[in-house]
Parts: C-alpha cells; sequence; structure tokens
RNA sequence: GGGCGGUUAGCUCAGCGGUAGAGCACUACGUUGACAUCGUAGUGGCCACUGGUUCGAUCCCAGUACCGCCCACCA
C-alpha cells in the first residue's frame, strides 16, 4: 500500500502510543545492553518532577517533560539501563482545597469540619481514584516513555513509610523542633505556609499616623534638623508620633521603638507612653530596627503581627500578644478584656509569665472582637481620631447656606504603595501568626548541600543557577514544616499528659480535676501538669513503649496504666480525669488509662516531594532499583522552583542518606505566551497542549520545544513555529515517500553502512556522521535547541534539498543499485536521530519503510564513525552546489524563465575542475536547468560565473538585460573590494602578522587569493559586456 | 535595597575575539519525476549607547540607558 501524502498524527498517534504502551518500552532496563565482557550496562535515570495529582498538563509540563524524554529515548537507544520513574504529588493543599470544592457544590453535602478527618480522607481518596490519574495520561499523549508500572504517588506504598522514617531519623538527630514561633498564615486555608509559598504582591495601601502620649503629662522638647544641623523644627511635645499601615495591630503593641542614634527621642527614651485605646502603659526602646530617616523614626512594635517587630520583641523580651484568631479575625475568646489587660499590665510591671500564658491573653477590647481586621482597622481609626490622637488635617468647609466657616479633623491617610503577602494558592492575604508549629533546623543540615554542588558532585545549568543555589542556601531561614490541613502525612508525634510536676490543668490554665482528688488517688509526689515529653516514632507500638518508660518511675499503679490513643488534647483530658476518678472509686489498677494523643498536623507537602529520588525506589529498604538508579542522572525541572524543590531535595537527601539525589539539575524558564506574557486564565492567553497536539501533533509540539530549549532564555511559545515543525514532518515524511517511489525500501532491513562510489551518495554519508557527531555532542551538553537544528538542517537542507535532488538522475545511471542502498541508510539515520525528538512519525515510518527487527524506539543508536566523511567528497559536493547556485541565481536576476534550459560554456577548466564536472554533470544539468554544456569563449552577452579552478558563462545573448546585469556584476564585485580592503588591511598591518596565530593569517592570505582571483574574473565579465554596447 | 540575566534582521532567537546566522514574516517567480504543510531567487543588521584592553571587539573589561526575573523590604 502506497503511503499517504502526509502523516496523520490523530490516528498514528493513538496507535503507536498503545503500541508502546503494552510493549512496555519504558520499563526500567528496557534495551539495556551490557558491556562487551558482559559488565551490566550504565544507569541513566531521571525523576519526573512529580505533577500535582490534581493538576492537568500545560505547556510547562509540555515542555519539561519533552526534554526528559528526548534524554531517555536517547540513552535508551544507546544501550544505557535507563529508568524514567513517573509519578504524582499529593498536593496538600491544592488538592484539599479541589476535593472541598467538589463537595461544596452540592448544597447538602456535609463540609469538611462537619464531617470530619477520618471521613473527609475517604473522600479525598475516592476522589483520587477517580480524578487523580488525569495528567498520566496527557503525558502519555506527549509521547514520555516513562515506565508506567512504577507510578509512584506521594500518599501511597513504601512513600509514607519513607517520610515517617525520615521525619523520625531527623527529630531524633536533632533536626526537627517544634516551637512558638511567628510563622506565614493563611487565615483562608487556616494552616501555616512556608516563606516560599507566600507571593509579595504591590499594592496601594495607606499609612496613618498617631500619637501615643507619654505617662503622666510629660513634655519634651522635640527638635528636628536638617543635614547641616540646622534647626528646622523645635516643640515642645508631650507625644511621640508613630506610623503605621497596620492600625488594627496597635492593640497589642508591646513598645515603642526609635533608633538609638535619633536625637529627637533621646530626651523620652525609657519613659512610658499611653496605648490609646487600651489601658496599657508601653515603653520607648532603642533598637537598631527604626530607620531614623523614615517616617517619624519612631516604630510602634506589634511583636505577634509584623515579623521586624517579632525580631525587635525577642531581643527586647517584649510580651508578643496575639490579637486574631486562625481566620484573622480579632479573637473573640478568652477572659474578659478588663481581666485580660490587668494581667497584662502585671506582666509588664514585672510579673513572671510564659509565652503560653501571653498567648491566652486576648487584649482585643470587647467592642472589637469578633470583627474582621479589616473591620477593625476603620473602627480604631475613628476611634483614635474621636480620642484626637491621629495625626490629622484641618479641613476648613464653608457653609453654602450660612457662608460661615468651621473647621474639620480628618486623619491624616499618606497613600502608599506597600508589599502585601499572599498565599500562592489561596490568593488572601497572610497574616504573621504566632504559633506552635515544627521546623526543619535548616542551618544543620545546608553545609552538605552548598557543598554537593561546590565541589561539583552536583552541576546545576545554566551555571547561573549555581549562585541563586548558593545565594538562597547560604541564608537560609528555619523551614516551617507543619500544616494545620487533614490531607497529607500525618507527623508522628504524639503527647501525653505529665503526671510528675505540680497541677492537674490543660494549657488553657483550666484546672479540669480537683488537685485534692488527685492526692487521694497518687500519694505524695504524684501530679499532673500540662504536656509531657512528646515521643516521635514511626508507629504506635514505639510510642507507647516509649511513655510507658516514662511513666515506670512513677508510683504504682500509674507506672502500669493502660496506654490507649485518643483523638487529640481535649479527649486526652477527660478520658484521664475519668480514668483516675474511676479508679479512685473502685481501686482497680488494671482500669487506669494514659491517654495520649497524635499531632494533628501533616507535613508540608514539599517535605515529602523532597524524598522523591529515594522514596520512589523504594527507601527505606535497600531494593535493587535504588542500588542501581540512585543516585539519579539528571533533573529538568523549572527554575521557578529551584528552593521549593530542588534544594530542599538535596539537603534531605544529604541528610537522608547522605548522597546527592543527582548529578545534573538543568533549570528552564517558565513557558509564556507569544509576546512574552505569563499564561494565566485572567489574561485568557493560555494554551493548552492537547490542543496544539490536536491540531499540529505531538511530535510538532515536542521539536518546538527542544529547539527552545536554550540555555537560560525565556521561552515564549508561538504558533506558527509549531505549524513549521509539523511541516517539518511533513518533509521527512515525504522524503521517506519519494524514496518508497523509487523502490529505495524494496526488500530493505536495517542495514550495515553501503559503501557507495557516487560524489553525492558519498557525501550524505559524511554529512549524516557530522549530524550525529553534533546531535550526540549538543545533548551530552543538554543543547536540545542545537541538536533540533542541526537535525532540522539536515534533513531538510541537506537531504531533501540536495541529496534527494541529486538522487534523481542518478537513479537513471549506473550508480542507481548504490544510491537506493545510500538513500535507505541515510532515511534510516533520520528516523533514527529523530526518534527520540519527533517519536511518533518516525516510529510510524519505521516499519513503513523496511523489515525491522524491532521498535524503532529500542533500535540502536548509532555508532557511525568520522571516517565517512570524505573530504574530497566535500569538497567536490561543496563545488557543484556553489555552481548550481550560482546558476540559478544569475537566471533569476536576470529573468530567464524558470522553464527554460539554457547552455553553459566553461571557459577556463583546470583538468580537476573538468574532472569534477564530468562526474557530477547530470546533476548540475539537471538543477541548474543546463541543456547543453561545452569549452570554449564566451559569446558576447553572456553571463560570467567564476568557480574555484574554472569560469563558467551564460550565453544569454538577447536574453538577457545587460544594464540588469552589469549592476549585478557591480554588486558582487563591490562586495567582493569590501572584503578584499579589509583583508588587505589586516594582511599589510605587520603587528598582525606578528601577533595573529598562523592559521588566521593562513586563512586570510588564501581568502584574499580567492577573492582576488574572482575579482578579477567579474571585472574581465564587466569588461566584455562593456564591449557588447 | 540586594542578587541574576537580557538588549543581534520586521518578529522569535542562535553565535561570543578574526568584521554576522537560522526559523518565521515579507517580495518576485513557479504544478520541474516526494512534499504548495512545497520549490527557486531575493529584500532586510553602524550586533543598545559611551569609553577601555587588543594587531583586530557583536564577542573581553568599565560605565550609561532601557527591559526582564528572583529575593528582601520602610513601620
Amino acid at each position: 500500500m502506497p503511503m499517504e501524502k502526509t502523516f496523520n498524527p490523530t490516528e498514528a498517534e493513538a496507535r503507536i502510543s498503545t503500541l508502546w504502551t503494552n510493549a512496555k518500552v519504558g520499563a526500567a532496563g528496557a534495551n539495556a545492553k551490557p558491556g562487551p565482557n558482559g559488565e551490566p550496562a550504565q544507569a541513566f535515570s531521571i525523576m519526573i518532577p512529580p505533577p500535582n495529582v490534581t493538576g492537568s498538563l500545560h505547556m510547562g509540563h509540555a515542555f519539561n517533560n519533552t526534554l526528559q524524554d528526548i534524554l531517555i529515548r536517547w540513552h535508551r537507544m544507546r544501550g544505557f539501563d535507563t529508568l524514567w520513574q513517573v509519578g504524582t504529588d499529593h498536593a496538600g493543599i491544592a488538592t484539599q482545597m479541589v476535593v472541598e470544592r467538589e463537595l461544596a457544590r452540592d448544597k447538602s453535602n456535609a463540609t469538611r469540619r462537619e464531617m470530619g478527618r477520618d471521613a473527609f480522607l475517604a473522600k479525598v481518596w475516592e476522589w483520587k481514584e477517580q480524578s487523580g490519574g488525569t495528567i498520566i495520561n496527557q503525558l502519555k499523549r506527549l509521547g514520555a516513555s516513562c515506565d508506567w508500572d512504577r507510578e509512584a504517588f506521594t500518599m501511597s506504598g513504601n512513600f509514607p513509610d519513607a517520610v515517617t522514617k525520615v521525619f523520625v531519623d531527623m527529630y531524633t538527630k536533632g533536626l526537627i523542633y517544634r516551637g512558638k514561633r511567628l510563622v506565614n498564615w493563611d487565615p483562608h486555608f487556616e494552616t501555616a505556609i512556608s516563606d516560599l509559598e507566600v507571593e509579595n504582591t504591590e499594592v496601594a495601601g495607606h499609612m496613618w499616623h498617631f500619637k501615643y502620649i507619654l505617662e503622666g503629662g510629660q513634655k519634651y522638647e522635640y527638635i528636628e534638623k536638617d543635614a547641616e544641623g540646622t534647626v528646622t523644627l523645635r516643640e515642645m511635645r508631650d507625644y511621640i508620633s508613630i506610623a503605621t499601615t497596620r492600625p488594627e495591630t496597635m492593640l497589642g503593641d508591646g513598645a515603642v521603638a526609635v533608633h538609638p542614634s535619633d536625637t529627637r527621642y533621646a530626651p523620652i527614651v525609657g519613659k512610658m507612653v499611653h496605648l490609646p485605646l487600651c489601658d496599657r502603659l508601653i515603653p520607648i526602646i532603642t533598637d537598631d530596627y527604626p530607620d531614623p530617616t523614615f517616617g517619624s523614626g519612631a516604630v510602634k512594635i506589634t511583636g505577634a503581627h509584623d515579623f521586624n517587630d517579632y525580631a525587635v520583641a525577642k531581643r527586647h523580651t517584649l510580651p508578643c500578644y496575639r490579637l486574631m484568631d486562625t481566620r484573622a479575625q480579632m479573637r473573640a475568646d478568652g477572659a474578659p478584656y478588663a481581666d485580660a489587660v490587668k494581667r497584662a499590665r502585671d506582666i509588664a510591671a514585672g510579673s513572671p509569665t510564659d509565652e503560653n500564658e501571653v498567648d491566652t491573653l486576648n487584649l482585643v477590647p470587647e467592642k472589637y472582637r469578633g470583627l474582621d481586621r479589616i473591620a477593625a482597622r476603620t473602627q480604631i481609626i475613628a476611634d483614635i481620631n474621636a480620642l484626637g490622637l491621629c495625626v490629622s488635617t484641618l479641613h476648613t468647609e464653608i457653609d453654602p447656606e450660612t457662608g460661615s466657616e468651621h473647621l474639620t479633623r480628618e486623619p491624616y491617610v499618606e497613600a502608599k504603595n506597600i508589599m502585601q503577602p499572599f498565599g500562592d494558592r489561596s490568593r488572601v492575604v497572610i497574616e504573621p501568626m504566632l504559633t506552635d508549629q515544627w521546623f526543619v533546623d535548616t542551618q544543620k543540615i545546608v553545609g552538605p548541600a552548598l557543598d554537593a554542588v561546590r565541589t561539583g558532585q552536583t552541576r546545576i545549568l545554566p551555571q547561573s543557577g549555581e549562585r541563586t543555589y548558593y545565594h538562597w542556601l547560604e541564608n537560609i531561614e528555619p523551614w516551617c514544616i507543619s500544616r494545620q490541613l487533614w490531607w497529607g502525612h500525618q507527623i508522628p508525634v504524639w503527647y501525653g499528659l505529665d503526671l510528675t510536676t505540680d497541677g492537674f490543668s490543660d494549657d488553657e490554665g483550666d484546672n479540669a480535676l480537683d488537685e485534692v482528688e488527685l492526692l487521694t488517688i497518687l500519694g505524695d509526689g504524684g501530679y499532673i501538669d500540662r504536656e509531657a515529653r512528646p515521643h516521635c516514632a514511626a508507629d504506635l507500638t514505639t510510642v507507647s513503649e516509649a511513655f510507658r518508660d516514662d511513666l515506670a518511675p512513677l508510683p504504682h499503679p500509674l507506672n502500669t496504666a493502660r496506654i490507649t490513643e485518643v483523638a487529640d488534647r481535649a479527649t486526652a483530658v477527660a478520658v484521664l480525669a475519668q480514668s483516675l476518678a474511676t479508679y479512685n472509686l473502685t481501686q482497680d489498677s488494671t482500669h487506669l488509662t494514659y491517654p495520649i494523643w497524635r499531632d494533628p498536623d501533616v507535613l508540608d507537602t514539599w517535605f515529602s516531594s523532597g524524598l522523591w529520588p529515594i522514596g520512589t525506589l523504594g527507601w527505606p529498604d535497600n531494593t535493587p532499583e535504588l542500588q542501581r538508579y540512585f543516585p539519579t542522572s539528571t533533573l529538568i525541572t523549572g527554575s521557578d522552583i529551584i528552593f521549593f524543590w530542588v534544594a530542599r531535595m538535596m539537603m534531605m537527601q544529604l541528610a537522608v542518606v547522605g548522597q546527592v539525589p543527582f548529578r545534573q539539575v538543568y533549570l528552564h524558564g517558565l513557558v509564556r505566551d507569544a509576546k512574552g506574557k505569563k499564561m494565566s486564565k485572567s489574561l485568557g492567553n493560555v494554551v493548552d497542549p492537547l490542543d496544539i497536539i490536536d491540531e499540529y501533533g505531538a511530535d510538532a509540539l515536542r521539536f518546538a520545544n527542544a529547539a527552545m530549549a536554550s540555555l537560560g532564555g525565556v521561552l515564549k511559545f508561538d504558533k506558527q513555529r509549531i505549524a513549521g515543525y509539523r511541516n517539518f514532518g511533513t518533509k521527512l515524511w515525504n522524503a521517506c515517500r519519494f524514496a518508497e517511489m523509487n523502490g529505495v525500501w524494496d526488500g530493505h532491513t536495517t542495514s550495515e553502512p553501503p559503501h557507495p562510489t557516487a560524489t553525492a551518495n558519498r557525501w550524505i554519508m559524511g554529512e549524516a556522521a557530522k549530524t550525529l557527531a553534533e546531535v550526540n555532542q549538543a545533548l551530552t551538553d543538554y543543547r536540545f535547541d542545537t541538536a533540533a537544528n542541526a537535525l532540522y538542517s539536515f534533513v531538510w537542507g541537506k537531504v531533501c534539498d540536495w541529496y534527494v535532488e541529486f538522487a534523481k538522475p542518478l537513479f537513471d545511471g549506473p550508480h542507481a543499485q548504490e544510491t537506493r542502498q545510500t538513500m535507505a541508510w541515510v532515511l534510516d539515520h533520520c528516523m533514527i536521530l529523530l526518534h527520540p525528538f519527533t517519536p511518533f512519525i518516525t516510529e510510524d515510518l519505521w516499519p513503513t519503510t523496511g523489515t525491522r527487527a524491532k521498535l524503532l524506539v529500542h533500535t540502536d543508536w548509532p555508532t557511525i564513525s568520522l571516517d565517512l566523511i570524505d573530504p574530497e567528497a566535500d569538497r567536490e559536493m561543496a563545488f557543484v552546489t556553489t555552481l548550481i547556485d550560482e546558476i540559478r541565481s544569475a537566471r533569476a536576476q536576470v529573468h530567464v524563465p524558470v522553464g527554460l534550459k539554457t547552455d553553459l560554456i566553461a571557459t577556463a577548466l583546470t583538468p580537476e575542475a573538468r574532472a569534477t564536472y564530468t562526474r557530477n554533470a547530470a546533476i548540475i544539468h539537471r538543477l541548474a536547468r543546463v541543456a547543453t554544456f561545452t569549452e570554449g569563449p564566451a559569446p558576447k552577452g553572456a553571463i560570467t560565473l567564476p568557480a574555484p579552478g574554472a569560469t563558467f558563462a551564460l550565453p544569454l545573448q538577447g536574453l538577457i538585460d545587460i544594464d540588469e546585469e552589469k549592476s549585478r556584476l557591480q554588486k558582487t564585485m563591490d562586495k567582493l573590494a569590501k572584503e578584499i580592503a579589509g583583508l588587505k588591511g589586516r594582511l599589510g598591518n605587520p603587528l598582525f602578522a606578528a601577533s595573529a596565530p598562523e592559521d588566521v593569517v593562513e586563512e586570510a592570505t588564501a581568502n584574499l587569493t580567492a577573492r582576488e582571483d574572482e575579482h578579477a574574473k567579474l571585472r574581465a565579465a564587466l569588461t566584455r559586456l562593456a564591449d557588447l554596447i
């Protein structure tokens, strides 16, 4: 059956995809070739950056996975033992969001909180089973040759165990700790998030100025000076002026800070000021943080709601009063304001406290409790203004009726752009929030990750990525890894209640059990107080043993209490109380229960994806895959996640198994639209790769991706370019079709290289060898663009433009058979070399064009030698193609009709040139449309064409326009003259000869001779032309 | 504010010490034994600017301008 005119991607891609899947072509180790002495094949492995399980394929994925597939296919064909590990990430926040949204579509559904943790998680799993695998199938449409049977998921298989083990190990080594810290809090998801999940965006904001009045009506002289020290303002003040963009946080202020060098406030440092609306006094302190040149130079310090303030508060041991709840509304919990503020005053006066107690104090006055922070802000500004404590402006208003003037006072509001933090998923404003969280002590594990790149154990491309990597790691902050979510790896830490110290109370300070009762039960020395030492272990049994050890020193019967896991702290308190009470009554020691509960938080998704390289290979078991494929070879990923993922994988793998996770990192930019804009739904410029595949085929998209992949560039997506590469596929297809029509494939099997004698055949084989070497080198250097361009110019520019044309006359001559063999060999190589880039069309052509032993995907990558390059053939073909080009060009410029064949006369010819011409006469005549060839003098009115060792003439008397030909000659001569002048100038400079390398001088000399020769020939032609008139 | 990059043909980008390349677009011609998703020929660039190093600079160095990206941030 003859080939169709074009490749049909839609039909072929589905068919071939199935073929590959069924044949498991991407299975780990498929097509691996042992070495000559039976040693195992070298391993080459890539971990796919796991897409979110909620995700669907976008342009970035398409780009990223194309590059991975090219490397994998290339290595697999070369006989490496390859693994491309595929899988998805559970994506804590994103997935929880998707499932919650799904649930909310039907109002009759229970919400997440209503249904509770277990039921909700069941829903998530249900969703995952139904809709979670979309992107995996989309990857298949792209032609990705992953090992599909090894598909991993961060919440399945051994992965959760691996995550737990790492947590436990790191906890045991002191690399993970828990603490009350200021963290980024997402009020929508009601969870902490890491610094990296916060996007700072500039928004229009406002700044207000408040006056905090000095205690006891004190006054001081406020003096402002300019840069020369001249006094510009001098007045008596009873206040200090502070500026803020967050007025509502003033309720929690712990101090006002000024710079120690700021002479304006020197008189009042250490004095107390009244905090408006709050019935509290706070001190004026000095710290390096305030910038004396900004605002008033005085900063209110709200430790619980600002990162800078928090640092100041820590330095000065100021209490950090939390003002908001998990939804970022003003707190409505705890004791009445009067009680709370009384206690706060005591603390300020020196009463001992701790951060847990401070956290219980709600310093939000009743009036603002429960308000959203923005509503509270408006109210607070109004209230402070009413007290006359806003720096304000006075407006003169004229009553239109009476004409009388009166003054109004309005708070002075400075319009100001401020950077506001937004959650990268929730898009709501992030609040700094003081909460208990888990942290990785990154300082302790960052060293090996830095060293590994510094010493080149892991290399990063482009190299600028290394500097970015160093910069971040050298300034790394603790990593907050706990999330107040449900979907994820729950932290393997359990808590119990402390029975060994004074008082039995929960951390709210409520006594849950009468102490007298307790003493009666437990006897002297047995007490219950707050939380006991938590225990971290992979499983409940181990944890129970740890608690049992803790209980052991306690008096009977507590030391034998039955350890039971309960849901949460509140339950534990109730259960323990109940248990003790029951024991008291029955005196039955076997019924004493010691309840423990698990930390409800889950781990940051990046904590688990940070373990992707070892986790997917079966760690902590020392599996054969782990031994073979780890450390992995190359990581290809977007430069946007260098911190999120790359740096963390480096730190984690080095901390856990002491090895780098990968040898090479290739970072690429974001795929943008044709104008360079970020693709986004709101802009409506999102291009769906599946639409592109439908329209142009996966191969076109892939080839375009490869061709765009220059190091460090911005990736602008252009549909026209895709169309161009679709055309490229058609070109290859039709070259094969041409071959088919000429019997090239008859009886063809993948063969040994032929040994042709015709120059064109020898030449094209050399070109193939050059291309192979270029592609190999380019892929070794991760220059996908160079490789793609080399293939494009070989297949289109050499094979199709020239070789196929050369073959046409050769098929009619004595070299017909060897030309068929050569063409088959050349086109085979086109298919093979293109296969990693355009796998579908080449796999489809492969069996059509010969009897093949294997699928193309498993066909050996050629190892042809550069010896195939035949310099003599190269020189000869250069002569031929240049001559053809010149004849065509000359004809076109003097408007010789395309259909008209013309005669060609050689006016001068060296024996060598004559031989060359004769050998290729058929080709030249056909492609340059030559009717007859003779040697002899040029007739009048001919066009002169110089060539190495020859001068040709096209007798076109009557056909050519003399003036046009003269201007053509003149133009070429001008160009030559310019070059000659340049070369002469250089060669004439004695310093050039002295300093330039020999080969450069030689080349320049040779060039000069050739140009001068050409110029002379053209001058002669011009003279002859002049004779004509 | 700190860091990293970019500025080359109308557009998108390669090149990076020996005086400039590709694809697309554009113009003219064209059913020549595969391909109009094509062919042939052509137009188009003081390689951002200013200095320096060099026999020689688009390429190296310094500065300037503009454009990106990342990080931090003035209450």
